[in-house]
DNA sequence: AGTTAAGCGGAACAACGTTCCGATTGTCAA
DNA sequence: TTGACAATCGGAACGTTGTTCCGCTTAACT
């Protein structure tokens, strides 16, 4: 995770390519008050509010964020970073199988967050249709480093696809999380447990 | 399916207990618009557009639905008891094994048709909170009732609870329906089948 | 027919997302 | 350093929403 929240992608400003600083800090307090405000009053919060907690005004919100959704998206893509970020520094710190069994409670804890933003993804607003692709896109090569890492120290069995555990780990937690999140979490380490199986 | 679209539950009005002519009639007119609109346009259509079709002022519809979400709730009250009422007049006209495989489809439509309405209902509203209890209440017996019909015809598997089939046929039709209406059918119609399973 | 309270209609209010534009300020060339 | 320009800023203002309010109308009973 970098310290500009948001390089605003490949958008070039003025002059040459660079973001006037006064328009980046204005970005990182807009996406740092968004994400308060949506864990604490929900993605439905009122623009005004969370631009009053950035300490800007609404037209520099809508100057860098054309409609409300963008700011959505732009959340979810910088959290979706900050799980994917956090492989390869639990790879560091921990043994193989350690840093797998970590990262899906973190993975976990992430789709928890995610609860009042997946409506939003089904609404139909195009300014989500890119979200999943990117979801995959990021959060596949993180888990399938931990997985063959730990697969190659023999802590796991191989053979189990990202793809195929991110998918059954995100449908686990649908229905696991309407039982709280401890339910949650014991049946996402029972997952990774069985991946465990005969190697311990 | 009686002519009076919505009774305003027991809620007793004027000297006795009886509502205005005029009043019941607006309500009518409201429901039935609620109806056309929400199909056409979506459970979030604006209140101004049904009272507009409608032909009735604003304050006639907060008179009898006070929050918006009023209308909703007895929209699909409504459809359910229109779901439920289905089931003797199926049972009427048809032999029971058909009677039953009919009444499936054309619950597993209402389910269709509850789509836009289901991401309402976990929004949290307590206007939607009875709706469950109610769904289970009048769909339970209406299904019970063609499932013991059959069964003593010889023409289906007895032992088959009607709340678990409901339940059944709705997770199918979740999945289902996003591979299209067609395929959701073929599901609900397998699963009868599956009833008739050594029967026929 | 007269009385009364329920019902009616729509102007008006509050809150929302979004647009617009004059004032401000970072950035580059000289 | 200074000037000039364009990117950026801030918030008033607009259009659309759900909801409230209240003077007028009318069904229903005596």
């Amino acid at each position: 995770m970098n310290g500009n929240l948001e390089n605003k992608g490949e958008r070039l400003k003025h002059k040459d390519g660079r973001v006037r600083i006064d328009a980046q800090r204005n970005i990182d307090a807009l996406l740092q008050a968004a994400i308060e405000v949506f864990s604490t009053s929900g993605v439905d919060a009122p623009v005004r509010e969370i631009v009053e907690k950035a300490g800007v005004g609404i037209g520099t919100f809508y100057r860098h964020f054309p409609q409300r959704a963008d700011l959505i998206a732009a959340v979810f893509r910088h959290e979706i970073d900050a799980c994917a970020n956090a492989a390869p520094i639990l790879a560091a710190e921990h043994k193989p199988g350690e840093a797998l069994t970590q990262w899906m409670q973190r993975y976990a804890t992430f789709l928890g967050t995610k609860r009042g933003l997946a409506s939003a993804l089904h609404s139909g607003n195009p300014a989500f249709d890119p979200l999943p692709a990117y979801f995959q896109q990021r959060l596949q090569p993180a888990l399938r480093s931990l997985l063959e890492s730990a697969a190659a120290a023999g802590e796991v069995r191989a053979g189990y696809a990202a793809e195929d555990l991110l998918d059954a780990v995100a449908s686990l937690c649908r229905t696991a999380y309407e039982h709280g999140p401890d339910h949650a979490r014991r049946m996402v380490a029972l997952l990774v447990d069985g991946l465990r199986y005969g190697k311990s």
